[in-house]
DNA sequence: CTTGACTCCGTAGTTAGGTACAGACTTTAG
DNA sequence: CTAAAGTCTGTACCTAACTACGGAGTCAAG
């Protein structure tokens, strides 16, 4: 397989590719001189779930780690532990992101309603709620 | 005022005001001649209000939207559409972020179950669920 | 008058995760 | 055989919002 395959394959782009395997993600293959990168289904599928990982929302670090357990004895209970890191880091976010969500739509709802502007005061920091 | 204090004043970096005076976002002040800015309480107010706009979640950009509001007539009707707007931006991103929390504490949730790891199995495609 | 803190400006580096490009080479279809 | 498409490398660029640095000038206290 071409790089262009590999890369239309697991629906990322070619430079991605390249640039996966400098991050050294992705294992280069030993080309055959003075050619071009020649892929296997293997390469493939480390591919695949370099994208399915990202698409659970870890980082290119963490599924360095993730992809790094491979073999090891232990590694699904380390990959238990790496997502449930994960899971937390997420709900951590959403927390803040409701508390920013109360915040905004109080300060909507209060647009309008007096005979002053809630937001621009707010930020002009004179509101006195 | 001197820079520096202005800076303590609002609880930022220096070269944070800096940063803004050239994104155009504070006003640099006339300086006395070969010498250095002094700024005014006038500045010190609208430095905060960029602080309080951003702990709101507003970008710079944004900030420099509502900033520029500020007498104009229709102002609050402006700001109020933005916050909305902002608003539902952040309940988006809240959504896709459960839907992520989700599917991650499924996988955590049968971690540990069966003989298999459905982590591992997830990103490796072979995930029959 | 000296020393240390502060400020000036412009440029470059940081984070993450790519994307784009230049210029050369190779491969493949017709 | 030729032309188009693909690939090679390395470097630069992108977003956002800073942060750091170098080397010079300035200001205030003692």
């Amino acid at each position: 397989m071409t790089i262009g395959r590999l890369a239309r394959e697991a629906d990322v782009n070619v430079e991605t590719v390249r640039y996966y395997e400098n991050r050294g993600l992705l294992i280069r293959p030993a080309k055959p001189a003075r050619g071009y990168r020649r892929y296997s289904e293997s390469h493939l599928e480390r591919l695949k779930f370099i994208r399915r990982a990202k698409d659970i929302g870890f980082s290119l670090q963490e599924i360095e780690e993730l992809a790094s357990l491979d073999q090891e004895p232990d590694s699904c209970r380390k990959a238990c532990e790496m997502a449930l890191r994960h899971l937390h880091s997420v709900q951590l976010k959403i927390e803040k992101l409701k508390a920013l969500e109360k915040h905004l739509s109080e300060l909507v709802e209060g647009c309008g309603q007096g005979g002053e502007c809630l937001i621009l005061e707010t930020l002009q920091g004179s509101n006195s709620r």
